[in-house]
DNA sequence: CTTTCTGATAACATGGTTGTGATGATGAGA
DNA sequence: TCTCATCATCACAACCATGTTATCAGAAAG
């Protein structure tokens, strides 16, 4: 996975490649709009992060141009909060989504796998496991051992979640920006509730001590099970 | 453990603060000289990350005037390439170490390490020890040679709150304005009882006079098991 | 069209966590 | 030794986070 990084401030521009290779896509950097236009052309990039106001080619200019070619990479829009009328013209240009800064990294991530996902980009990584849990997503299968798992879209991706911060503490925030989405309705108590649902399934196959409540602070699933 | 960042540009600063609290680190943010040094002024972070160029009072000044009432926080600061004087004269006010912009996320997290560990504050792995006593912050689990100690949230930051300052007295107010914040409507009494709770913790695995009652003044941490 | 399943919420149960006040110990100084 | 301030300890009450269940709307399946 491989993602464009468009930004006049080098130190952003650093910054944010750094928190996208933390997550494993590989990046590309461009400071000017012109060196961000030479970049997106060779269309090898799963998503661009584009700032609008660049020196050389306008953002919107890139976006305007990509789309022209009928390139449809997905792109996501930086933006400062007052530059209404630029996000607009943005959007109509055929952007996917936008976020103003300053923004947290966590919504610049949420944002970029709500986007991925829509594009239907996402999901199709290796097999994920921990200790006897595993998961096949090309099928979204779920296995203990060998024991096939009935899990719902839900309790899946909840699943998926979890096991891609193997022994780390996920909040419940986390989790739902990453399952339900940061924009959601929905309540904060469903991660809660399918929190139960996943232990049950997961403890029918003996594995259920796996995911641990840290009280206070979220939940963290542990690849082998240990003490307390 | 708990960083003060001081960065003028928003977005910059959001996200160097997400990525340290991603690593456990409890933040707050200034955009101006003259808020971060009201920050720095109280004396409750394990590090400041300051960037030179502030908007009202100048880095500079703030590593100057923390000196000068020997606080011996350690700071980190931000600067531009070319800025090579201002460096300079801030290593020579007591600043630790320095980033330029733009920088990496992993440098400017090992050069943290590297001050912390060179100031005693942590261990190997971004862990705080003294003597057995062992807490790995990035899944907030507590140890005593291998024995894992079941602490609540207060629990935990009160004990991370005394490795931070290990073999150092710390007045109840510091602690209580760490661990509750100095906004808190609890009374200071609680201090003790949650140092209580934590020496019977500590106790039941033989780490109990770790933590020793300086009368009149506070408590103090003793890394290595007591001389007197 | 009916049935079943899924996602979500509300309501309640429960037990852990937190903070307070009372009381008992301990040390420091007069 | 006496007294006072400080700290330790305990028990309890209030609160909050989480677990659990029941229920309902809507989608999907039959």
């Amino acid at each position: 996975m491989r993602v464009l990084v468009v930004e006049d401030d080098a130190s952003l521009l650093r910054i944010v490649r750094d928190v996208f290779e933390g997550e494993g896509f590989a990046t590309d950097g461009a400071e000017t709009g012109d060196a961000g236009w030479y970049w997106a052309e060779q269309a090898v990039h799963d998503l661009i992060v584009l700032d609008l106001m660049l020196p050389g080619m306008n953002g919107l200019e890139i976006v305007r141009k990509l789309r022209a070619k009928s390139l449809d990479i997905p792109v996501i829009l930086l933006t400062a909060k007052d530059a209404v009328e630029d996000l607009v013209a943005g959007l109509d240009a055929g952007a996917d989504d936008y976020v103003t800064k300053p923004f947290a990294v966590s919504e610049l991530l949420a944002r970029t796998r709500a986007v991925l996902r829509r594009k239907g980009t996402i999901g199709q990584e290796g097999e994920l496991t921990g200790g006897p849990v595993r998961l096949v997503p090309s099928v979204r299968a779920a296995f203990v051992g060998d024991a096939p798992l009935n899990l719902t879209v839900k309790e899946y991706e909840l699943l998926e979640c979890f096991l891609c911060n193997k022994d780390r503490i996920v909040t419940r925030d986390q989790i739902f920006d990453r399952v339900w989405g940061f924009d959601s309705s929905s309540g904060l108590t469903a991660v809660d509730v399918y929190v139960h649902h996943l232990r049950k399934k997961l403890a029918s196959q003996g594995a259920g001590s796996a995911l641990r409540t840290i009280r206070g602070v979220g939940y963290m699933f542990t690849g082998d099970s240990d003490v307390r």
